[in-house]
RNA sequence: CGGGGUGUAGCAUAGUGGUAGUGUGUUCGGUUUGGGACCGAGUGGUCCGGGUUCGAUUCCCGGCUCCCCGACCA
């Protein structure tokens, strides 16, 4: 991508409207525009960041079996009265409308029940379990007070999976699986070592869930861990919690602050029974299926992640999700030798399938290295006027700031 | 939803009951060219609705907005 031909400007001034650090270095940066209290808009390169995670989880996803299909926004109310979770008592983050035609609709806030009963079509028997079906959508919620930059919206993307099994032992299976396949997604996204399988309430679910809490200080959890015996409690549920059985003391707990970055629920079959969603087992008894549901919050993954990596220059992106790997910025460029040359090492890097963001554009060095210290692509690739003349390209590497100077052969080496 | 704050140009901000200022962006001209360079000339603004007043961006009332704390929540 040429960044002359990018619609998205970057912006020296902090967002007035804008507390969180990631919403004002994503705004400033240009990856997204905010439309209203926690609704944001994905901007060309925010895009890319989001369909990088999205391309992650969806490969975790399917190696577990899940298979990707996409529901609706629009649910219907009777379904969820089967469960009694229409009532704004019940669930306070509704947004609902009505119809013209006449009846009430409301906006997809999670999936369980039309997906379970859209299952009654294709669950028959025990032979059609275990099944696991998963998407990727923008839920919305009518938060009370929106927050947190991207971290806590109104609409957000977020990746939801659903599994069916027949017996306990394939449900638990599915759960576990689950529960790896997230521990490897938020390994791939840089969050590993920071990352906690949770202990905590289940909410409008379960009595008990497990979230993926991630440390970070903008965060808005209390989880108590134990970084050796990898046990995390949130907050909400320590005193609950019998920490004998753990084999743990309190005063062995850390108090960190904590995003959620992931949760699964287990329903057992009470979720089906409610939504009247059955099987025929060998004997050809009608069983309800036992459910579970899978929720990773995409979009504040990336918030989380523009948290803990940032610096006071701007967003620093793990290799796995940068929106482009190289940033190619050519200095000197009213030099017609130097244009061509950096034009031929961005075209040569392009056909060997890198992805490269090139700064072309008119403009001073010092705003250059500003917008590319700002944009925190992980490798800047300098081509300049000094650099042509010793044959050489100035590569610094954004997290930690080292400095090479690499050959073009290096340079293809090192990145192709 | 309770409490506190806020709203002035694309963005960030100052100020005033009497012609609204600065930075930045942007446009034009010139000098520059490895860390947001410089000079000159343009461009562009008081959240919405009422009220008080000769006159309101300023004061009052109402609404909306955004931010923060709390509650709630994935």
């Amino acid at each position: 991508m040429r960044q002359s031909k990018l619609f998205t400007k970057t912006q020296k001034e902090v967002p007035g409207d804008e507390q969180a650090l990631n919403a004002q270095l994503l705004i400033r940066a240009g990856y997204i525009h905010k439309e209203m209290a926690g609704v944001y808009q994905f901007l060309p390169l925010g895009l890319r960041v989001v369909e990088k995670i999205k391309q992650i989880v969806r490969e975790e996803i399917n190696s577990i079996d899940g298979q990707e299909m996409i529901a609706t926004s629009l649910q219907r109310k009777d379904l969820w009265e089967r469960t009694s979770r229409w009532d704004d008592e019940v669930v306070d983050v509704w947004f609902k409308s009505e119809l013209k035609a006449g009846g009430e609709v409301g906006f997809g806030w999670s999936h369980e029940e039309p997906l379970a009963d859209m299952m009654i079509n294709h669950i028959s028997s025990y032979k059609d379990l275990p099944t696991m079906i998963y998407q990727f959508q923008n839920k919305l919620r009518n938060e009370l007070r929106a927050k947190s930059g991207v971290m806590r919206g109104r609409e957000f993307v977020m990746k939801d999976s659903y599994s069916f099994a027949a017996t306990e032992e394939q449900h638990n299976e599915m759960y576990e699986a689950s529960k790896q396949a997230y521990t490897r997604v938020f390994e791939r996204l840089g969050l590993g070592d920071d990352t906690y399988v949770t202990f905590a309430a289940g909410g409008a679910f379960t009595e008990f869930s497990h979230e993926f809490q991630t440390v970070c200080e903008a965060g808005e959890d209390i989880t108590y861990i134990n970084k050796e015996k990898g046990i995390a409690i949130n907050e909400e549920i320590l005193e609950k919690t019998d920490l004998a059985e753990l084999g743990i003391t309190k005063d062995q707990l850390e108090k960190v602050k904590t995003a959620e970055v992931g949760n699964i629920f287990n329903f057992g079959r009470e979720k089906a029974k409610e939504v009247g969603l059955f099987f025929k087992d060998e004997n050809g008894d009608k069983i309800p299926v036992w459910m579970g549901s899978y929720g990773i919050g995409i979009t504040r993954a990336m918030g989380v992640v523009v948290e803990k990596f940032a610096d006071n220059k701007g967003l620093v992106w793990p290799e796995n999700i940068a929106p482009y790997k190289v940033h190619l910025v050519g200095l000197n460029l009213e030099d017609k030798e130097i244009a061509d040359w950096a034009e031929g090492v961005y075209n040569a890097l392009v056909e060997r399938g890198v992805e490269v963001l090139f700064d072309d554009r008119d403009a001073r060095p010092g705003e250059k290295f500003a917008d590319s210290d700002l944009l925190g692509l992980p490798y800047r690739v300098v081509a300049s006027k000094r650099g042509r003349e010793e044959g050489k390209f100035e590569v610094v590497t954004r997290a930690t700031g080292e400095v090479r100077s690499l050959t073009e052969e290096e340079l293809f080496a090192d990145f192709a």
